[in-house]
DNA sequence: TCAAAAGTGTTCCTGTTACACCCATGA
DNA sequence: TCATGGGTGTAACAGGAACACTTTTGA
């Protein structure tokens, strides 16, 4: 609520779960610390927040330095504050996630790190910190918000297929979708609309492309 | 993530909603301030958290002493960092949502704060800091959750009748629901059983009283 | 016997699921 | 002309919504 006489010595953090689609899986964007006693370990990028910044504005520095990434879509997630979560001390960390198209964005972190790369959530290495259930409880997140949002925005490129929108939402539930119910509750959205441009190139039928409407966090019902 | 070289000057706290079901209303419990520039306005109770405690023990403990009530249902709301949510400070709060039965405990704060009451959601007094969005955020977490899980224990007494767990979710999605479908829906979901006790001393006839069969949270489906 | 809340089934309707074939293109 | 992914409609089914009367009690 407001400022208190006694001097507490709690760090505030944020670390970002980076989602996103490549080669069919669902992907998220780790850094390898070289820092003991974590030393080879791979963990979500994060950091201290400076004095002046929201964690959100927090959260995009971050993400821009320790991998490279910018301009994505983020959100807050959950707050972490295990007393024992950081070794080195008391850290409590506001951890939010972000959601970027397949875009082959150059990935560089700093030299604090040994390596940045995406690794998919189903093939994970060991992670750092408590970062295993903050990725968990990402991974619950956004498995829900495809569901009853229109968020499957941020995972695409400004024109899409019905099929490769289709493929996020596979991608994403983790199980096959059936390929008109699926057209069907779309159109029922009403959230996206046909760009006039085509898919060419394959030895098939070119796919009309789409965009969303409006870029924008829509509440809607989608099974 | 860990420690930083350079100091950080952010405090955190934790404030908590405390909803519970009063007289047909949902009702909050807020305490009414003293200290300038809120004085004589209403807040959410809340606090600044000790190195040693999470924020759920921070809730709790502040709870206790800044309103009386223990023993409540917790959970952890959302992060509030704006950077002049304060006029005081930077204080980054991580709020919570409380919710309780419809007991009469009693109410007593400290002599920090004027006075502390119940308040209809819908008729609310003027707030200090951002606590009038902190509330409408956790309205919103209420009214989606009390859909999906089976919260609603939390809002009642060890026993109950079907009115009046229909009651709640009546109050809380503020329309009327029909009482047929309701307790079909209840029974199909399977979490509640007959107590054997009947609610006596209306002039008509006794109602039998219900008890949940866990009182954790689980996800279910409602509409 | 009256007033008040408790308790109980069926029908209709809407939305979800299951399912198979033709289309357009490049090789 | 063939292989490939793109695109389309219908019938069956299940779950949700609408709806009214009888029961039990205390006064």
């Amino acid at each position: 609520m407001t400022s208190h006489p006694s001097s507490q010595n709690i760090k505030l953090a944020v670390d970002a779960v980076i989602f996103s689609i490549k080669d069919g899986d669902l992907q998220v964007l780790l850094i390898q610390m070289k820092k003991s006693p974590f030393t080879g370990d791979w963990a979500i990028p994060g950091g201290i927040i400076d004095d002046s910044e929201t964690t959100i504005e927090a959260a995009e520095r971050i993400l821009k330095t320790q991998t490279g990434v910018s301009n994505v879509y983020l959100e807050q997630l959950m707050t972490f504050d295990d007393v024992n979560r950081d070794p080195a001390g008391r850290v409590v960390s506001v951890a939010h996630v972000a959601l970027l198209p397949n875009t082959q964005a150059k990935l560089e972190t700093t030299e604090k790190y040994q390596d940045v790369r995406w690794w998919p959530v189903k093939k994970l290495p060991k992670l750092a910190y408590d970062h295993k259930q903050i990725l968990q409880v990402a991974l619950d997140r956004l498995t829900a918000k495809i569901q009853y949002t229109n968020i499957a925005w941020s995972l695409l490129p400004l024109h899409f297929s019905l099929t490769e929108l289709q493929a996020v939402y596979e991608t994403i539930l983790d199980k096959p979708l059936d390929k008109r119910n699926f057209r069907k509750r779309i159109a029922a959205l009403d959230l996206i609309e046909p760009s006039g441009k085509k898919r060419e190139g394959g030895a098939f039928r070119p796919a009309e492309l789409y965009k969303f409407k409006e870029k924008t966090l829509k509440y809607v019902e989608i099974t």
